[in-house]
DNA sequence: CGCGTTTGACCGGCGC
DNA sequence: GCGCCGGTCAAACGCG
C-alpha cells in the first residue's frame, strides 16, 4: 500500500495542522442500562488500556460470498479509546443508520455512515459493558474527500501513528 | 425546511 | 426447514 490507500490522512498533506486532541462535545447521556446479566470476560480492561488494532480483515465479508472477487479486502480499523463520550469527532460528518445490541454487552453498538456522496465509509462505535470508559470505534473503508472540519481531528494523529493495515 | 437521529422491521447467512 | 444473529433500510420525528 502506500500509493493510494491513505487510511485516514490525505497524502496531499493538507490537513496537517492538528494534534492530539479528541473533541469532547456533548455528553451522550447514559442509555438505559438495565442491570442484567452482563458479565463479560473483558480481561484487558482498564484504564490505560488505550490500544488500536489494525486488522485487515477480509472482506469477503461475510462469509465467503463473492465469487470472482478475491482481492478486494476492506480495510478495517479498530480503535479502543478511553472516552466518556461515544461520539468521537474525527472531522467527518456521520449519519447514524442503525443501532443494535451486542451480545455480552450491555451497551448497544451504533452504526454510522459518512454522509458524503460516493464516500461509503462506515463506522461503528461500541462501548464495553464493564468499562464504560472504554469505547471501541471501528472504521471501515476510506474517505475520498477532504475532511470537512479544518479543526483538529485525530486522524492526523492516526497518520502519525502509522496505522497501516498490513495485509 | 433540511438533515440527522430514532426505532422496528427486514434480510442474508449460518447453525442446528 | 426453522431460528438465531448481526447488519441495514426506511418512515417518522425532532432539532437547528
Amino acid at each position: 500500500m502506500s500509493s493510494t490507500p491513505h487510511a485516514f490522512s490525505n497524502p496531499e498533506g493538507d490537513s496537517s495542522s492538528g494534534f492530539l486532541r479528541l473533541k469532547i462535545e456533548n455528553e451522550r447521556v447514559p442509555r438505559t442500562s438495565s442491570p442484567s446479566s452482563d458479565q463479560v470476560r473483558d480481561s484487558s480492561s482498564s484504564q490505560e488500556n488505550q490500544s488500536f488494532a489494525t486488522g485487515a480483515q477480509s472482506d469477503e465479508v461475510k462469509h465467503g460470498k463473492k465469487k470472482g472477487e478475491k482481492k478486494i479486502r476492506k480495510p478495517r480499523y479498530a480503535f479502543q479509546t478511553r472516552s466518556q463520550v461515544d461520539i468521537l469527532d474525527d472531522g467527518y460528518r456521520w449519519r447514524k443508520y442503525g443501532q443494535k445490541a451486542v451480545k455480552n454487552n450491555k451497551f448497544p453498538r451504533s452504526y454510522y455512515r459518512c454522509t458524503h456522496q460516493g464516500c461509503n465509509v462506515k463506522k461503528q462505535v461500541q462501548r464495553l459493558t464493564k468499562d464504560e470508559g472504554v469505547v471501541v470505534t471501528t472504521y471501515e473503508g476510506m474517505h475520498n474527500h477532504p475532511i470537512e472540519k479544518a479543526t483538529d481531528n485525530f486522524e492526523n494523529i492516526l497518520s502519525q501513528m502509522q496505522i497501516y493495515t498490513h495485509f
